[in-house]
DNA sequence: ATCACTCATGGGAGCGCTCCCACAGTACCT
DNA sequence: AGGTACTGTGGGAGCGCTCCCATGAGTGAT
């Protein structure tokens, strides 16, 4: 690929030193120009590339990281077992925004999966060496202590999805409020009055964001909320049916549901099917996520969107900075940030 | 998580230089118990491991690594853009047996893309900087540069799917083969006798070894091959039509079709359909891979199941070998080591 | 010409390990 | 008794970098 010129003349690969001999330099001068430093003349610049490119220097990783305290490396830590990684769209579209802003960098990104207690302990071990500068967390369980062992440690840590209001760790979101909110003034801007809300796990924190955005914009609107509308569901396509059921017995002259995830709308509408309901001309629907399974739904399914594909890079820059502070910014006396990005509803025929 | 003692008493992390002076042995003995080298006395171990868990001692892997020369750490590098990473349940499959593989040493697995061209000139540097010890390569394309740079830096490797039956690097694959073969010999127990095999892309050597199997399997029935009935595919569905159609054209009489691949199989499906031919009543249709494809079809697709999760191991048991040797078998005089494994034939209603 | 400062540069020290040689102690043979 | 062979142990050397201090050259003000 590159040209290599004396590769293996003396055995293994060039050295720093081997480098500065062959331009006629020190040794830290050739650190300043592999690190880009600008207090290097032009002449003396050209001069060590040169002789880079004639040895085909590539710099020792492990020295470097030996003798400057950092790797260079940071870990995507998944706390989910690789099933469900590979199942769900959420990641990937997460990994192509951390990807991409990260291929800016020299950064090296590491994943890694704790989905059990053994990945766990391993998780652990690789944090207490310090193996990275920095951790992304996705997708965290309210009661998981991974935060916190990251918080106890110093290791910057970014995490998507703050645990609540009141996060020890930056954090990066999208915003549920406003996602929800868009959601039903969607559907009464459709003329609908009786919505009710399949809401997610109301452990997480995000699923509680949207329960309080549907209420206010009920109340914004003038409208009181009907705590018969509202059935907590658990994110999953059985929780989505159960919910249904529950509300169509309730009340049912509902003409609008929002489900707190696209795969408990889908839920829903097997209930709504059975129950005779017709979408939208019944019942409205709107989900959550705009998932693969919002655009083939029959009806297709209005849903509202989350960027998560620039989450994950809004994830990376604020792990950069907080990595280039060198340590988190509470132990600096500075506030955590918390990114909140927006949402955006995808109108399709459900509703 | 783990009982941390005197943690940064003195600042930083404790050193092995610490752990021997609290054990009371010197830095050398110290090491022999962190690396289980038998030559130490019982006693002396236990001291020092009491030593490592009150000071909660982790190595500083770049320490060893720059001393020892090896990173503990392999790649899996894929040569495909993310997207189909996750498209294909090859990958995760393959992931997941790697994955279990590894979990019982200390090694550590990171996943490379090397899709787009930028993605490759990094790997390259990547490589070169020796940062990983050695190297899983999947899904390689035959005129693919990345085995022979591999080659060239004397870094160990296996590739799954060699790229020829000469293949230079160690490999894994599946019993190509003896899968189509078992294939074609099951048609023929049902009595079919006119089969036609619709080929994958012949620059992939598994596609051509397919068709070998084929061809051996008809002639030991004492079957002559009739070449009109085998058109070659690319492993696409719009492929797997173009094919069944020709096939169609030349041999309306055909009973039979074995697909080179689950997706070829559903293309020739449709034109199975068109054509107005029932499955499996008219024509019986085989496929390859028993993907998730298979098991959907209607009706549900006999296919060949590759065992990928187990071919995920061997490769990281002949890799281990191959790292522990310190170096490629081939420049110590030694044969590289093909590995094979057996395919399965999962009969389904299509057949 | 002198001083004060800046800037590019060289190279010592040290990061925390592993490797290996030297050495003492013990055991078993002549 | 002397030799030989091991076994467990300590610690020097060195891996290839970065960091930082010292140095000398260059610049401009006095």
């Amino acid at each position: 690929m590159a040209s290599h010129g004396a590769r293996g003349r003396s055995g293994g690969r060039p050295t720093l030193e081997e480098v500065a001999a062959r331009a006629g330099v020190g040794r830290g001068t050739v650190s300043r120009v592999i690190n880009g430093s600008p207090r290097v003349s032009d002449a003396t610049r050209a001069a060590v590339e040169a002789a880079v490119a004639e040895l085909g220097y590539v710099p020792n990783t492990a020295a470097r990281a030996l003798a400057a305290n950092r790797t260079d490396a940071i870990a995507l830590v998944v706390p989910e077992p690789e099933t469900r990684f590979f199942a769900e769209p959420y990641f990937s579209d997460m990994l192509r925004g951390v990807g991409s802003e990260l291929s800016e960098t020299e950064m090296q990104l590491l994943l890694i999966f704790a989905g059990s207690d053994r990945e766990r302990r391993r998780l652990a071990q690789y944090l207490a060496a310090h193996r990275v500068d920095g951790v992304l967390l996705v997708s965290v369980h309210a009661d998981d202590p991974l935060p916190d062992l990251l918080a106890q440690l110093e290791i910057p840590a970014v995490i998507s999805g703050p645990r609540s209001a009141g996060e020890t760790l930056t954090s990066v979101d999208s915003d549920n409020y406003g996602g929800a909110r868009s959601a039903v003034e969607h559907l009464l801007s459709r003329g609908r009055t009786r919505i009710a809300h399949i809401t997610g796990r109301l452990d997480v924190y995000g699923a509680k964001r949207r329960v309080d955005g549907y209420r206010d914009a009920l109340r914004d609107a003038g409208r009181e909320v009907d705590e018969l509308l509202v059935e907590p569901g658990d994110f999953t396509e059985e929780g989505g049916r159960r919910a249904m059921s529950v509300l169509l017995d309730r009340r049912p002259d509902l003409d609008a549901v929002f489900a707190g995830s696209d795969v408990m709308a889908a839920g829903a509408r097997q209930v709504l099917r059975e129950a005779g309901r017709r979408i939208p001309d019944d019942v409205a629907l709107v989900g959550y996520d705009d998932s693969a399974i919002a655009r083939h739904m029959d009806p297709p399914l209005t849903s509202v969107r989350q960027p998560i594909e620039e989450m994950g890079r809004a994830m990376i820059d604020l792990l950069l900075t907080e990595i280039a502070d060198r340590r988190p910014p509470t132990s600096r006396g500075l506030e955590r940030q918390h990114a909140v990005l927006p949402t955006q509803l995808v109108a399709r025929a459900s509703s």
